[in-house]
DNA sequence: CAGAATAATGATAGCGCTACCATAAATCAC
DNA sequence: GTGATTTATGGTAGCGCTATCATTATTCTG
């Protein structure tokens, strides 16, 4: 004899079995027409669906995901939303991700592989489907869970590197590189760096790597170098080429880790009465919006982030299980050539 | 006789039971260090969190959430984050559960409260102990949901209205009377008003009707008005004063409905060699970084989405329970003078 | 030091759903 | 028309965890 029924039971929300009773099928066949799955009659559909409506009936998705071992989330850490590509690479996913039964959870990592790996496991709590994360870098015990998890993996931005499953993305040092080319070659010589803290972003450590390869290939270096501790901001950018140049007048132009930063260092030049490109060149990377809408569009690199981020959600969605291939897509990227540089 | 046993089971994944098994205690003594809930000797825990180190062990909350009847969820439910003021509204939220059990989980609506709708009942799905979203303006069903769940709600941005729960915000008709007002006194009196399709965002909606009650108030009215379809751009801002400039070239001061479209405004003006303030005064709304790191500072109205982020998850974790009466707070905002009104 | 409170642990029975297998009815092949 | 498919539905047994109640060991009170 059961000491107890339904002790902790939600009393007024309706469950699939009341749904069932009430369109007098048995549950698993109104199972069936929630999950709009196996063979059902369309009169037996109307019914369910007429009673799902009269009840209000929202399934449980934890009974769900318990009893079939498996969910249709999609977790999506980034390492910040403040920084404009993230929600870019956002619109990506969701976009691939419409009109499917999966749905994104997002989490934010502040650039931090230790809090990445404390959401990684609270989210592989929920059983995703799949995990897209940015970059190829994080901790081993995060890796090891990517590893050796029943889900697809995306690792997006970053291909120079060895991914888990699938990396959508770009060679970062490729761009840096491109970069000093490119503006070695329009006939710039005395080159600044102006960056933020470098530890925490390894893609703008890479397009540094790669910047100052080229510069060497040229027989030239950085002549001056500054960086501002904590985020990158425009205002930021702004304060950064003024003291670079302060400490050395001679710059002809001046790299920026990213757009906003550059945006900035324009900023500062109008104030200083100096003409961008004539004489001081500019630099910036992303290719923002923004950025092209001032009055001398700016000198950068378009990364394709919407592109990353659609590429990526529709490639997890091809298979549910991990190929034994792992796939490499390199979205690429174009230089602006702009009017500040 | 059972037909069979742990049929569809995930072979390879330690659960609560092994935990418990290698560590020589039932399984509810290891859910309760897992939970960090009711008294466990510091021996116990020791020898549990062991074995769920050595087993890699990770809890499922599907389980736990279908067991309890509730999850440590809180679902956020945003326009859109291309737009800067979504990410800090959710960077405010992040801030205040950090260091709790919750976890909020993103989705993006675009201003659409029918996806709104959608997205709500999914993730209702998952039992979430609270909801977050923009606005007080929902579908009559999210609206049902919302006010008879058994979660806590919180509506954020706006206070002009009746919240389920909890509203968090500012009066946006209120902030757009003000800037009718401050610019009246600032000596303006030819008023344009370049805007985007108002019909998706209420809250520049209000301001607008704001800014318009204010003008009729010193007998003015807006001379001109020039609105792009689709999503606000710095560079629908610029081409869209230019137009308006065109068509009524009298105007003394324009009002814009957000910072990035204003600061298209300051670019068109940069292009044409109009000096703003003197020869037009352009005003925004946000107060975002950028803006106030121009030469010239955006004149603006700073609205304080960190904090009503952070305020809302806050008032949220005070109580489980819904409380009987509605609260509603209001963050204000902070007229920015700047340079270029 | 007896009786009461507290600390620490365990047994059991579900939470709401779906995988698995079985069955019955309808359709098909030839 | 008989056997073989296909279509439509149902019964049952868990999925992995936690709420509830029960039990025992330990500490406290005066």
């Amino acid at each position: 004899m059961p000491r107890k029924r339904n002790a902790h039971r939600n009393a007024d929300t309706p469950t699939l079995a009341d749904v069932a009773r009430l369109a007098g099928v048995s549950d698993i066949t109104a199972s069936r027409v929630v999950r709009s799955k196996g063979p059902i009659a369309d009169a037996t559909r109307a019914r369910v669906l007429a009673a799902i409506a009269e009840l209000g009936y929202i399934p449980n998705r934890a009974a769900g995901s318990l009893a079939s071992s498996g969910s249709t989330l999609m977790s999506v850490l980034l390492p910040s939303l403040s920084n404009i590509v993230f929600p870019d690479v956002l619109r990506g996913i969701h976009t691939a991700l419409t009109e499917t039964a999966f749905q994104p959870v997002i989490g934010v990592t502040d650039y931090d592989p230790l809090i990445e790996e404390r959401i990684l496991l609270s989210f592989l709590a929920w059983q995703p489907a799949a995990v897209i994360l940015a970059g190829l870098h994080h901790t081993p015990t995060a890796r090891r869970h990517l590893e050796h998890g029943r889900f697809r993996v995306a690792e997006l931005m970053d291909i120079d590197g060895d991914p888990v499953d699938i990396a959508v993305g770009m060679s970062h040092w490729q761009a840096g590189y491109d970069t000093g080319r490119h503006l070695v070659q329009r006939g710039y010589r005395r080159f600044g760096y102006a960056g933020h803290s470098i530890a925490s972003d390894d893609r703008a450590r890479a397009r540094y790597d790669g910047l100052r390869a080229a510069l060497k290939e040229a027989g030239l270096l950085l002549i001056a170098e500054e960086r501002v501790q904590g985020p990158s901001s425009t205002i930021a950018g702004r304060h950064l080429l003024e003291a670079i140049l302060r400490k050395a007048p001679g710059l002809d132009v001046v790299v920026f880790p990213n757009d906003d930063m550059a945006m900035g260092g324009i900023f500062h030049c109008i104030h200083a009465g100096i003409t961008p490109k004539e004489q001081l060149g500019i630099f910036g990377f992303n290719g923002l919006d923004i950025g092209q809408a001032m009055p001398l569009p700016l000198s950068t690199i378009l990364s394709k982030r919407f592109l990353i981020g659609k590429t990526a959600a529709e490639k997890l969605l091809e298979s549910r299980e991990r190929p034994a291939e792992k796939t490499i897509i390199n979205t690429g990227y174009d230089i602006i050539v702009g009017a500040t540089a």
